[in-house]
DNA sequence: CAAATAGTGTCTATCAGACAGTATTCG
DNA sequence: CGAATACTGTCTGATAGACACTATTTG
């Protein structure tokens, strides 16, 4: 039995690309030109390139490199979704990436497209059904929410939501980040502490003054590994 | 732009079936048949069935189900391995899955094949580079071993491993278990404390001897959940 | 009673949560 | 100096690790 006896199901890559901006998280979306869905909201993403991409993380790197103009420093592969359903043209699989980058990284603050062919979109908004609410393209609301929910518990046991803020940022910054994606209130000696032990990142030695007392900005070390924590947040 | 302007990349489902049995851990591995890779050992799986299958964890199942004769009690998406060269057919993507079973529940140990066309293959020889090796079939190793570091992970902070005892079995089995798992040693009693506070277990009322005092037998409640912990084990 | 396996009591170590205290800067 | 923001000291509470203790069964 070979591989000629089957139809083909549809094989594309969708990223789930978080940033934090105005004091709320978001995710890139894109308007689709094109049927289906057309001109419905949809995350970046496309059908794989067999001759210019290697591997699915090299189709989800690239077009979210098209975007945004830039690699985001932090890209995993979520998750796979398959149905027979998902896809009006047939019977499809979408393999799911989730990428942060801080927005002030990418040309989409520079050059805000005319056409509004691509926004940053606040999460609070996908997730309120009463709000006025277009649903995304395919199962893309799907995706996005698996994506959430794999932040929120890596934030829990990771220094992984760092990769939100620009490469310079302060732990005050660092702080409001954490209590947005958890959406609650974490004491700021608690992170503080996973910071410094986490052993991650140097101070620049420039401080940031926002009103009153100058803080301390910091940068990822050159050779920074992602650090885990034995014991989640609150 | 639309899929036709794209070839179709091959796309499959691999699963890793693990369990429990003679103080080991280990997984089923089938001899494939035909070619590529023809006589070489290979994980369960194959291409998705697109009039069969209503989604990729269908095939999973299928495929499962076909070589056991049950459905295994766990079964997630691991995650999905793509590139232009893992298969020299051409440039292929497989959905893996990563399941739990008891041997015992299996029709493997009733009816071993005369073939040997299907094998539990003790996890510590995929490992040793410099036992008597076959390299497995694709990137079938590298699916495994992302496999196993999941099961090692998991077994820190849930009560997943359960999955592969049989449906009475006591604490003391799942001790060993956790340490095979983990190849390390663990208290008792830190086990037997998450074991009380997951409150996924009930006794049985019937016990098993096997020397000295009888250990009770636990099996999953009907509506029990899987619980995670706030903390890992050591 | 000795040996073997099952299971418990209890102390310590670690780290998150709470919260008050000190430090720095601006007007 | 007071207000605002940045950061620290230190106590409490929860739970994993260590390990000695008790319980049950067989011979």
């Amino acid at each position: 039995m070979t591989q000629e006896n089957f139809k083909s199901p549809l094989l594309t890559v969708d990223s789930v690309l978080f940033t934090i901006k105005d004091n709320s998280l978001k995710i890139l979306l894109l308007k689709r030109k094109n049927s289906p869905f057309q001109n419905s909201w949809a995350l970046p993403g496309g059908f794989i390139d067999v001759d210019k991409d290697g591997s699915a993380e090299d189709t989800a790197c690239r077009k979210l490199t098209d975007k945004t103009g830039v690699t985001p420093p932090y890209l995993e592969q979520l998750n796979t979704f398959s149905s027979k359903s998902r896809d009006p043209r047939g019977w499809s699989a979408s393999i799911a990436y989730f990428a942060l980058i801080a927005h002030e990284e990418t040309n989409l603050d520079v050059t805000p497209r005319n056409d509004e062919s691509a926004q940053w979109v606040d999460v609070e908004s996908l997730m309120d059904e009463t709000a006025n609410y277009q649903p995304l393209a395919f199962d893309h609301q799907q995706i996005f929410q698996f994506a959430l929910e794999r932040l929120k518990q890596k934030a829990l046991y990771s220094m992984l939501p760092v990769f939100c803020l620009p490469k310079e940022f302060t732990l005050g910054e660092y702080h409001t980040l954490i209590e947005i994606i958890l959406g609650k209130s974490i004491q700021k000696k608690t992170l503080y502490r996973r910071f410094e032990a986490s052993n991650m990142f140097e101070e620049t030695g420039e401080t940031l003054a926002t009103g009153a007392r100058a803080a301390m900005l910091y940068r990822l070390k050159e050779d920074a590994e992602l650090v885990n924590f034995e014991r989640n947040l609150g």
